[in-house]
DNA sequence: AATGAATGAGTTTTCATTCAT
DNA sequence: CATGAATGAAAACTCATTCAT
């Protein structure tokens, strides 16, 4: 690639050993995923951050090197949340039938976006594409992951499980994105998963080897 | 009264009345667009689109009242290229067999998302949700275009057109946006377009009325 | 003084001699007073003004070497205005008896403020203090002349013309004024005017030689 | 609700804890005194005022949330000191006789239009005249004082206090207005003050009821 | 002469970041 | 360590003025 890889920083300035610098940090986290979520990424400003943090931005520096490091930090979190998210709803799939397994991973990722949707839409709208990096590896993750499950069932006879795990999620993703911002309510609707649901099984029985 | 009551307002600050001015304006779109494309919403301020433009921050607020009214200039004009190209790509539909059909459309999506990817994906960025209204009526319109065009179809027996449309569209966008921004070369793929095109047959399948 | 003279620049770049000309700058003259009164200083931009008056930017130009030189044009028409006002309402001062003479000057010095009200008050505000010198000199003049009537009448006696008439002229503009800028409608009132009349008779009276 | 509706915002956008913070606030305060006074309301430019406080831009937006603010600031704090010096030369009116509380009156006049003459001129030429009031309040307020103290001498007779006192209070202003920006020397002459008293002697004497 | 497109210095304002206390 | 005052580069936008057509 044309630009250089950048020198990695210490994710955090100084590690916060106690404890009372710990509940600072969790604060200033918390208070940044408020704002974006509820004011957009515009009013997220650092001195904002740390006002609703109720700290000062002094302290605020204390801990993150720059803004950059904290809204990263802020993404980690909330990619890390997602995966426990998906993870939980993921158990026990290898044990359950094909069209239950799919009803199941459907669920999982819708559930995975419902992890803080207003969060998530404004991260995606806030970092600059070369910064969506910890999200596309989330996906990335989600998309082998799905097509590791595909491969293990053998009477599904998938002729490319890469393929078709990325068409997968990318797909739901996508539609699952789209509705949460275009008709929020919706997306508890069981009538979509139904549907997402079918056009998987659907997908699935286009994908099988010939 | 003598002026009719205008909604919205003029779309230029001042029309340009002479050729000269005429290419100005389209100095600053296309300038605005390439920055956008090139390197983000972030860089695309009105003094550095002005300067790639080759004109004057000045001329540029002669001819937009502000950055808003430009950037919508810029959505508006990248949508109503993205419907032509949609609409040239669907020419002759209702006159193929089902599969064809589809392939059509399929084909046509992704040709109507390749009209000027990284500035799509630099709009649906700088664009506050608030604003997105102009690319969501497209996709909205799209939408019923393909409702209508399963409808129409009587041996596809969809029960839910709508919602039918909805997935397929939403879910299509979804994962034709996700491949440009992570894998933009394997837009072209052949297998990638035929998986599409399996997707939403094996959806339709499953989408019959019982 | 500190600042030097200023060179004296011609009053118009050029001499309308057609009457085409003429027009305009009468056009041009007449829409910075409107812009001025109804608007106020801010919204007497060039580009305002000769979009108001019907001409290019250019011809504004072409006529007044700057924005300085239209206002002071305007300025001057305005006092030029005030003083034929003025000068009518002081026909045959000097044929009526002292009381009758007093409300004439009284009369006539409301009349010459209303000549354009509006107008007046935005020049007294967008005029820096070194360029209200044509006003001032037209107040100057004002106080001469009601000296110089003071002088004539002996039978008033006045200890010191010069001072008695300063006092009494800008005590009524600044009366005047007030009254314009905070209760426009109380202008007409005919009690306010016989309270000044009474102002005046009654400063008179005190200002007689011992 | 538990906070108390405000009507007006916080004077300042924040209050200066530290004692560096008030000092800063003080310097942009007297800056801007300072400009508006010797080069007038053009000249008044933030970055200016910043400057000859010398502050940072930023500073100066710590304190005032736009420009406004500052000049109203500014107001307020003009007008409270008018009205202080107006106070304290209005000491012991009530127990004076009738002339030596008018010599009183006037003096108080002038000596709080004395206070910053240049800076209240400048201040009467920037504001608007939609934001003159708190000036005019201040003026309005001099005008009732001045009727009360009048209606309170039942041996002056005056048959409409508060017209004769508008008439009064506008006059003086207006008169010391004008010399103060005429002939700015003059308003310490002793001639002058004692004509205004028999100005405003003459002017109770014919305001008597019939 | 007239036009109006173009100019750019100058203005207000924001916000990430530093550093003295 | 925490605080918050201070910084200043950079952004959006205006408007008097010029000049090619």
């Amino acid at each position: 690639m044309a630009t250089p890889a950048r020198k990695t920083r210490p994710r955090l300035r100084r590690s916060p050993v106690q404890g009372r610098a710990q509940a600072t940090v969790e604060a200033i986290v918390k208070a940044a995923a408020q704002i974006l979520a509820r004011h957009g990424p515009e009013a997220a400003t650092t001195n904002a951050i740390a006002a609703r943090a109720g700290v000062s931005i002094g302290s605020l520096y204390q801990y993150f090197s720059d803004r950059d490091a904290l809204i990263t930090e802020l993404v980690r979190r909330h990619v890390a949340q997602m995966r426990e998210v998906l993870a939980a709803a993921l158990q026990g799939l290898e044990d359950r039938p094909v069209p239950a397994a799919i009803e199941q991973i459907v669920a999982a990722i819708i559930a995975s976006h419902r992890v803080a949707p207003r969060l998530h839409q404004a991260l995606h709208q806030s970092l600059a594409v070369s910064r969506l990096a910890t999200i596309d590896r989330f996906e990335a993750d989600l998309e082998e992951m799905v097509a590791l499950a595909l491969a293990a069932r053998e009477e599904l006879a998938i002729a490319d499980p890469g393929l078709t795990a990325s068409l997968l999620v990318r797909a739901l993703g996508g539609l699952i994105r789209t509705t949460l911002r275009r008709e929020p309510e919706r997306v508890d609707d069981p009538a979509l998963a139904a549907a997402m649901t079918g056009m998987i099984l659907g997908t699935l029985e286009r994908a099988r080897r010939a």
